[in-house]
DNA sequence: GAAGATAACTTATCAATGGTAAGTTAACGG
DNA sequence: CCGTTAACTTACCATTGATAAGTTATCTTC
């Protein structure tokens, strides 16, 4: 442990202990992509923070584009639980789509750098920009699966919908799709571009929640 | 000129032909841009294919990112022609609302690296990734300036558009970007997530725009 | 047509990156 | 005490974007 790193945590590990080491890598490496971003945080950097050497965190991870998947399945399970909770109290389906949409934009706009590189990644591993929708069978427990089951959700209160009664514009999927591509618009919008002079956010997510929910369920 | 270099241009340029230079590296840079992405271009590879060497290129650009920007404006003046054309010869404005729209979604698939780091970039250097919101009062010869010169246009049709009587839901330029994020939506989902097995692409950018005219326009 | 000036380049080099190979140290079980 | 092995370190690699400094070919001027 020397003075000048922020979160070094002493000398090595006892036997059995590597995975306290495994979640101090984890929340270096998180502060730092939330400080940095993912590309100007290095190995080094993270490895400094922690105190140990770079090449240590290749005992624990892979590369490091695992560490950031490891860190995005733990933010996206925030949202799914806070989904989870519409569908346990809210009963009406058009609410609930709109709940989820609130919700959604609410967790993109908090963990806009969570959010960027599971559905706006570009330039970042393939791995990882295939996250945002690979496929609902795919295998839960794989690292990085959040984004496609947050839209799975949203594809189940559209089909059920459908089944309650009301009367959809489009395929239950195509509407899921266009709810989640106008929402995502927003949040896409402010996380990239926030110096933007935006006319009104509030207004822009309410409004689109209603444009969307209008396009999709036809009218009564 | 040698046989391994798929466009290599022969030797040094004759006094006052570095222009021609400077062009062959945009050619290059821009073919690897597209078959590599920005990123996995790398300076070398750009001279390889010129048949340079690689610092020759810094004598036509100040750095990797400005050869993105030449080339992001190039693309970009194809679509502000055809917005342009719909200006002058679509004069119905919900019409215009909708023509814009489809030739937005048509560019955008058509150039979705251009489009990617305009308007979707992430890791990418900030000068790039504020190209897309760049106000339109600035220096418009200033590399990069496209897209915020092309949603200025879609900002003034909805002001002619509540001008010429229509009645709006919001104020214009809300209008404007809650048009601009339901489209950019349908364009950064089909662009970011390609193997996404979409219900029906066609469907998704014809019923983004029938949901976000009716969502902003009111009714007759 | 020789002499400079300089545009157009090259070679050599830099620090930083992600990642690996191979060795070292410390903790535990017997 | 001793061997095993988890937990690490040091040394290194190829690649990256970029720079410094030198070289060569072409044009202008006398």
């Amino acid at each position: 442990m020397n003075a000048f790193s922020t979160a070094a945590t002493g000398g090595r590990k006892k036997r059995g202990e590597g995975h306290t080491r495994r979640e101090e890598i984890l929340q270096a490496a998180k502060e730092l992509f939330l400080e940095l971003g993912y590309e100007a945080t290095t190995i080094r950097r993270i490895a400094d923070r922690v105190g140990v050497s770079a090449p240590a965190l290749y005992l624990y991870f892979q590369d490091k584009e695992q560490m950031m998947l490891a860190l995005c399945d733990q933010t996206f399970a925030v949202l799914i639980e806070s989904i989870a909770e519409i569908e346990n109290t809210v009963t009406d389906p058009r609410e609930r789509i709109r709940r989820f949409g609130e919700a959604y934009l609410k967790f993109g706009l908090a963990h806009p750098d969570e959010y960027k590189l599971i559905f706006l990644g570009t330039n970042i591993p393939e791995s990882i920009r295939k996250l945002g929708h690979r496929m609902p069978t795919d295998d839960p427990t794989r690292p990085g699966i959040g984004g496609a089951l947050v839209f799975q959700r949203l594809v189940t209160m559209l089909v059920e919908a459908k089944q309650g009664g009301l009367k959809l514009n489009y395929p239950p999927d195509t509407c899921a799709e266009l709810c989640w591509m106008g929402i995502h618009g927003v949040v896409a919008a402010l996380i990239l571009k926030p110096d933007f002079p935006w006319s009104n956010r509030d207004l822009l997510g309410t409004g689109m929640l209603d444009i969307v929910l209008n396009g999709v369920i036809a009218a009564a």
